[in-house]
DNA sequence: CCGATGACGGTATATTATAACATCGGGTGA
DNA sequence: TCACCCGATGTTATAATATACCGTCATCGG
């Protein structure tokens, strides 16, 4: 259910062919962004995205970054953690998709899976109520199977 | 599956009685935010509530009402919309429940539904995955039904 | 060449949220 | 009664996140 993540090259060479077949431009900070974003370890936020530009480039300001991150979401190649403001490469960029996201509050770690189970009811949801949803967040807040068993045993 | 919103005296009773079980205090501030937040026609932010305490507080500042709002959001009176950083009053606080949202960007209504497929396929992937979840997060952006209709019919 | 468009730089500022510390008030036990 | 604690509040300052706005430049199609 959870998907491997690739390797960086793999994905900014995805992400070079998709854009290409859109017609949509991977700049070179569109395509830096890129870069830090899935290098990181784990979400990571606008303004330390921010910070890890200032190698590269000379004074970025925030709209350079929020510029860049709004470009890579609208193409899907990643996606924005609402409940932690935060930013995340896609594990699968290839194909659209609607992800739903685990966050471990004690590792800070995200698992990105993709249920058809939850996709399947969530259309459901929508086709009772009538509701055409363009973008839907789901992100559930708890503790990652590795952290439940190395927390503290009784308390 | 939509849940009828109950009256605002309502509310603040079942709140009170909510309080009282749990041995905790709805006070004066919280009663009052859970109020401006119950009464509003949607979704609202923080800062908004605080302008409008200001009618009936001296001069509040924004840790006031952010106490307010965790309070109310720990004994789920309230619930947090993070995709729009803003508050609404729960449709049902008797029970613990974990609800999914329905946020129109046009009219800007939000529906809370309470759909057992959507927490099924939840609960599922999170046996699968070992997760446990402390806070769902499910937020479908989009177009309600009424604003659908509305719309343009062609463009 | 011209005009349109899209990307970018840069400044300022809006918006959302919390840190830190002082105070107050009500209950509890000595 | 008094000392004490603790939860709630007041107050100031600031952190963190995000956008408005405007000018410039490059590219592309006509």
């Amino acid at each position: 259910m959870t998907v491997k993540r690739s390797s960086l090259n793999e994905i900014l060479k995805i992400a070079e062919i998709l854009c290409n077949q859109r017609g949509v431009r991977l700049t070179v900070q569109r395509r830096k962004v890129l870069e830090l974003v899935c290098a990181a370890e784990g979400p990571v936020g606008a303004y330390e995205i921010l910070d890890r530009l200032r190698e590269s480039v000379d004074n970025p300001a925030p709209p350079t970054v929020y510029r860049a991150l709004d470009f890579l979401l609208e193409q899907g190649l990643i996606h924005k953690l609402e409940s932690l403001h935060a930013f995340i490469g896609c594990s699968h960029p290839s194909h659209p998709h609607a992800s739903q996201f685990l966050i471990c509050s004690d590792c800070g770690g995200v698992s990105e899976i993709e249920s058809s189970g939850i996709s399947n009811s969530l259309r459901q949801a929508q086709e009772r109520t009538g509701f055409k949803t363009k973008r839907p967040v789901v992100e559930l807040l708890g503790t990652c199977a590795q952290c439940q068993r190395t927390a503290v045993p009784k308390e």
